[in-house]
DNA sequence: AAATGACCAGAAAACCATTTCGGTCATCTG
DNA sequence: CAGATGACCGAAATGGTTTTCTGGTCATTT
């Protein structure tokens, strides 16, 4: 197999098993089966292969939300699932959680980065959800990007900052309750 | 003067200027020119005097916020006024800003409960105001306190958070429009 | 009776010796 | 001789020890 997915295969799984910081590169070296001089003719440093790492994260998460769009449903529907699936790829995945509890506890410059970088591809895949919600003539006339942000945002902060504060998390049903009563009514047109 | 109140003003001034974490007691006692252990036969601990302290931000606060509501203007004006006096607030208030600075940096615990005593404060208000345009037939029947937590975290949300990615702040306008699009209008009734 | 500041114990800071680690490069090997 | 390797380097992190600082107390003073 080739040395330079055997090596991103490495470090993948060291960075969910001890973080970004955690994971040295002797260690990758090791699980990879090369030498860590090697691991330098593929990638200039550690960080490139941070990022190549998370470029796959990525991918994965568009796959996960992509399997949630049932095009028969409506725009809250498929909204709500997506963002639903991210929220919840965001604690499954564990590369995804474990660079997410490195942000809060070290905060780790590259992995701040990173995380920036997947909720902004997260952010543009609802825009574009939005806009063809919007070019189907079910969604009002916005910017996609703003509606996108705001709704992403909204449902961190009931997924996940609502549990810091409250003892129970709330409930799915409750958050698509109050997601219908407001964003989502103040969107659909007619 | 009382020298309980004088204790306080001593606080206050040395919190705003250093921080909680950065006041000392004999700083406090200083400013307030008393000896020490003065402070302690009207404060049981040094977090008690913060408690007190942030009491008297969070009447600021609110008089802030009432000052801006206008009975002849619509439940969206007033609302999105009040949302932007609150987080308006939130970065001119020496003390306020101080306090958010500290639980950024220093992550110190007790900072952290007063700061999220403050916004659950802040968070009722709105919760309040919600209630009487429900009250008066504006806005749809809801969860008041539900819609006030949305509100308030979407707002941070493009206030605050916003221009931590991108280079410059959202217009207040362009809140006011993409919420007006949203949330406003999803509360609306008819 | 109320105020005070010297005092105490534990927490935080400062210091420094030692180790660790990302990245390089001279050497090796197939 | 092209690609792989691990010993090596300086910078950064770690950890352990000493010193300083500070919240809170209480015997003494006013």
């Amino acid at each position: 197999m080739d040395r330079r997915q055997e090596i991103l295969e490495a470090a993948t799984k060291s960075f969910s098993l001890f973080g970004y910081k955690g994971t040295t590169m002797e260690q990758v070296a090791k699980i990879a089966n090369v030498g860590k001089g090697t691991i330098y003719t593929f990638f200039s440093n550690k960080e490139e292969i941070l990022k190549e790492v998370v470029l796959s994260l990525i991918k994965e998460m568009k796959v996960a939300m992509d399997a949630t769009i049932d095009t028969n449903k409506s725009f809250t529907e498929n909204g709500h699932s997506v963002l639903m699936k991210m929220l919840e790829f965001r604690e499954r995945h564990v590369l995804f959680a474990k660079l997410i509890e490195e942000e809060k506890e070290l905060r780790t410059p590259a992995v701040k980065q990173m995380l920036q970088d997947i909720e902004s591809e997260g952010i543009s895949y609802i825009a574009s959800r939005i806009e063809t919600g919007m070019a189907k003539g079910e969604v009002h006339e916005c910017n996609p990007p703003l509606v996108a942000y705001l709704l992403f945002k909204s449902y961190l902060a009931f997924v996940v900052d609502w549990q810091q504060i409250h003892d129970e998390p709330m409930s799915e049903d409750q958050i698509l309750d109050i997601f219908k009563q407001t964003i989502f009514r103040g969107l659909q047109r007619q």
